[in-house]
DNA sequence: GTCTATAAACAGATAGAC
DNA sequence: GTCTATCTGTTTATAGAC
């Protein structure tokens, strides 16, 4: 399968995760992938039988986009507070260039939490090798204790929030496009340090 | 208006709000609504003239149970190691009790940010006055320097966030319902304790 | 593979009886 | 105020020509 091969099939795609990423799949028309796309309505069924499957693609394409390269990190053998920063400023990159996934998918999982089923490989981190880590490190006198599942959720909310909420902070903060994107930039250096003074054991 | 004068409005109202904060505008279906309310399709327009003007009066009401309290929190007149927990913990109960209306809102204002005009009085927190009571107790001793904009972006984002993820989270995790019942209680104290932690001057 | 035309189902909205 | 019946427009999906 060359790029060649399928490059209206590709178009398609392209044009699909756009449309499905910025309206939702109930808001998404077929007629609008299909203009976004340059190419027939009919096209669409052609090439993806019908809005479901094409869906469905498209929702996994982005699952990809969003997870395993991320869950990696958090799994690498490195001290946590290496990880840490290595992880928000790589997520910070990835929700900058994709600016709506995020919000996208825990939407529609929350629409229809069935869909992780069969995409449980893309997002599971193994928290058992999180939590012995911070076990040791405990033990190092490095950080203090934490359950490793509020260290994620932190991680990941002060992390991924700015980008769905970006509407509601840039009015609350009396924001402009070029602050929020200061903003942003600002959080590679603001999210790890304030995990990281918080896990620091006290003197 | 009294309680009873509009019973069927009101009847209509709740399962509005219901059926939108689950489904979404786009995914919500007026005969869904009418249902839901024990009446016909039909009076739905009598009351409410058009689907969007019921969404309206829907989102309205939703934006009254998520902001004002909790924005005069914020704005209080106490030490701000005493507003976080007292934020934090308001607002977890809010959403245990309504816990699709944090998913809803933002995405909905993402689908359609004009919609924050004309509530931006509801939404609206006074960042300089957080400035100045940053700056005094900085002066004080108290905390160390933080720009407000990250310090309200740290404290709702880990205090929303594991309402939106709830899913992806308990999937990852591998929390049952009881577990993230649990999860979202130990909050209370984590959120607070993270953010208290990282503002604390290093002695 | 790609198009035009159209079928089939659905969803919002209204007319009009009671 | 509340209902049934129906209209109108929209949207997914297919048939069939090229």
């Amino acid at each position: 399968m060359t790029d060649l091969d399928h490059n209206t099939e590709q178009q398609i795609f392209r044009a699909a995760r756009k449309i499905f990423t910025l309206k939702g799949y109930n808001g998404a028309r077929m007629q609008e992938i299909a203009d976004e796309a340059g190419i027939n309505k009919a096209l669409l069924h052609y090439y993806f039988r019908n809005k479901d499957k094409l869906f469905e693609g498209v929702f996994r394409d982005v699952l990809k986009t969003l997870f395993p390269g991320l869950t990696n990190i958090l799994t690498a053998d490195l001290p946590l507070f290496e990880k840490i920063p290595l992880f928000v400023s790589q997520y910070i990159d990835i929700l900058t260039n994709n600016p709506e996934i995020a919000g996208f998918v825990l939407y529609e999982l929350r629409l229809n939490p069935q869909r992780l089923v069969g995409n449980l490989r893309d997002i599971g981190i193994d928290m058992d090798l999180i939590r012995s880590q911070i076990e040791s490190e405990v033990a190092a006198g490095i950080i203090r204790p934490v359950k490793p599942e509020h260290l994620i959720a932190n991680l990941i909310s002060m992390t991924i929030f700015p980008f769905i909420a970006r509407p509601v902070l840039m009015s609350i903060a009396g924001m402009d496009e070029a602050h929020y994107t200061k903003f942003i930039e600002e959080r590679k250096r603001i999210v790890p340090e304030t995990i990281i003074q918080s896990l620091k054991p006290i003197q």
